[in-house]
DNA sequence: AAGTGATGTGAATCATGTC
DNA sequence: AGACATGATTCACATCACT
């Protein structure tokens, strides 16, 4: 990992001609150039944003100021003060001025976001709702908004309101045409007792061990996010080996959870005092053995199996008999691999939903016969028939 | 109760002369004037909006068409239809047509509210980012977002994305000086377990007896939402006493709950039949006996607790070996909480039942990992985890 | 009567490959 | 590009028929 300012010399010299007053000139990332992999851009965000190449990178994770919009101190009941987020890189003078920004780098994100990526952005109320506006207007496709519900939130000390137990993450697509974005949905499904996964989420807030501290026990970073939730965000919608995009790296919890996985990262910042600490962070990451971060092979990833094929490999014979597992309906296989009820002859799936009188059905796991005594459904056929034909290219 | 024509006579005159071409004449309602309470007033939800007098409501819930955008048609994976949302009230030729419709209704409700009003938005993420952008546009200040998280959702039956399981309620003021607002927040903590309310709250569809249907058993409306929601909207924010206005009034929901909590209600409706199906509903609402106090009690039952949550609790490691009793069998955890046995994946039962050969198994009761020195059942690592994540639902 | 199993349903932006 | 064939995909409840 190394720190670059945003695409090489490129930035430099823009901030060298800005302070010159003369026009700077964009030097944006060529199409298709490579990216610069597992390393921290200083400087401006978009300026870095829009430094590398088009189309380049496969996941987004975006954690922007929240315009909090914090006026005056707040103190708990017995008197002590709450270290509020009341950083610099937080004011904005307006929402016209927190909409500029929050266009800019939206635009310059998805301008580096491959066409099947995905972004997630997380945010409170006082931000979310004018981003989530904001990346519709631009295109892209919200695929769901999802609720990071808090174990354990700070209380609303005076009592004036509901406790903030919750922040909001937008999960979007670069555009609603895009359909070949990345959801790990069996891995999530088998890690949740089976179920699939919802839209609401919940873990504890990072503290302890894994809240990062300076030498005087000051928390560096105020916001800094639980690596549980990063790793939920990675896990679901990346494979080893893709590339995530942090455009406010912060202390590099991003980085640290992609390294771990597996996956590759590229943050922007502009604060030495985050690098740093992120450097640090990142580089005593040990991945994870590579079978730990796999997702498993969809099944519409799956190569296609003929019907005809078991047949033709002698795991069910022509002339024999297929039937539904209440046995309602029976019908005869053909040597060519279509089925016949009488007169009527079709595929397996077309028969499958004639005889239920469904507009459609998948044969493969309607359909069982007999096998060694047993039944047996023929999508289990099916499944062992891959597994053996499996070396055949 | 009864239906009024908006602002009297007022709206009739405005209908009639906008259909003669002349110039429709605006009569608000004058400030101080008594609304007209316990009734629906029929037609354009922003007229009867603009009907009503001046700064004369307490409290305002809304439920506006969410500009769902669906396309198409979506089948079970019996191949039965999805009884989508397609009704007319919810078309919108594009995002700057939703935008002006919510600037519209948002400035009429604000206009209706006394200074310490507050208002709910209930919305989904096709349309809440929207609102709560141009909702804080118009000078209302956010006091909370709170998350209705559904026990019983539709699933997603493509597994292309999260199970959409919760929806969006903006909790706002007319003003951010407004400071005077109605919170009951010692009966919102007493009725939980004496914890503070949090942003995140939990309740069933609307289903059932309650749920409306007509004579032939079909739903009366496709988006009736359940009177355990309102209730918790109506006790938190108003006072005996008070009217509770409902731009898009429906079949009643607020109308019937308000009654049987002593609140006065006043609805806007434009279909004559929701108007008629709200009007029985609300007839047959007894109040309840004055000084009842609802403390809606969370009943507490044991969470399922996913295999995920272990590891993104640091209570297992990924990359952890997993082996049963007579460690016969040994598999690896990944980090999506799938447990991988060589090139096979799947959950802990999954994993279990298939090296034993059976067709199912308890895989919190078979697996075993290391912790400090010893092996432990994974499922008392479960039993602790419920233990630190009581707040769980 | 209590239990079992089949059936129905809820604000949904819910495919992919080949011809 | 559009049409068509293949075939992948569901959870918590409520209701009702039938033991």
């Amino acid at each position: 990992m190394s720190i670059q300012r945003a695409g090489a010399a490129g930035l430099r010299v823009q901030k060298l001609v800005s302070r010159t007053g003369l026009k700077p000139v964009r030097r944006p990332g060529a199409l298709g150039a490579p990216a610069p992999l597992d390393q921290i851009l200083i400087g401006d965000c978009i300026d870095s944003l829009n430094s590398l190449p088009e189309a380049s990178v496969d996941l987004v994770f975006a954690d922007p100021p929240y315009n909090l919009q914090l006026e005056g101190g707040l103190t708990r009941p017995d008197q002590s003060e709450v270290d509020a987020v009341d950083d610099d890189w937080d004011k904005f003078a307006s929402f016209a001025d927190y909409d500029r920004f929050t266009r800019d780098w939206l635009a310059a994100a998805r301008r580096a976001m491959k066409p099947d990526a995905t972004l997630f952005v997380i945010g409170s109320y006082h931000n979310i709702f004018r981003v989530g506006a904001i990346l519709q207007d631009l295109g892209f496709w919200i695929l769901n908004d999802i609720v990071w519900r808090k174990a354990n939130p700070m209380p609303n000390f005076r009592g004036r309101r509901f406790t903030n137990a919750h922040e909001t993450l937008i999960w979007a697509s670069r555009s609603a045409k895009a359909k070949g974005y990345t959801f790990n949905y069996e891995a999530l499904k088998a890690g949740n007792e089976d179920c699939q996964p919802r839209s609401d989420w919940f873990f504890p807030l990072c503290t302890g061990a894994e809240r990062l501290k300076d030498e005087n026990g000051r928390k560096v970073h105020p916001t800094q996010k639980p690596e549980a939730l990063l790793a939920r965000v990675i896990m679901s919608a990346s494979k080893p080996g893709d590339v995530v995009l942090d455009p406010f790296f912060g202390t590099g919890t991003t980085g640290a959870v992609a390294k771990k996985l597996g996956r590759h990262f590229i943050g922007c910042e502009r604060d030495p005092a985050y690098i740093e600490a992120a450097q640090k962070r990142i580089a005593a990451v040990e991945p994870l053995p590579e079978g730990a971060c796999l997702t498993p092979v969809a099944k519409r990833q799956e190569k296609r199996v003929a019907f005809a094929s078991l047949i033709e490999a002698g795991m069910i014979a022509a002339g024999a008999e297929l039937f539904d597992d209440k046995k309602r309906w029976r019908v005869v296989v053909r040597a060519d691999g279509a089925l016949a009820l009488g007169d009527i002859v079709g595929s397996i799936h077309k028969l499958g939903a004639l005889v239920q009188g469904l507009p459609a059905c998948n044969g493969w796991t309607f359909w069982r016969c007999m096998d060694k005594g047993g039944e047996i459904s023929i999508d289990e056929l099916r499944a062992r028939y891959r597994a053996t034909a499996s070396e055949e290219e």
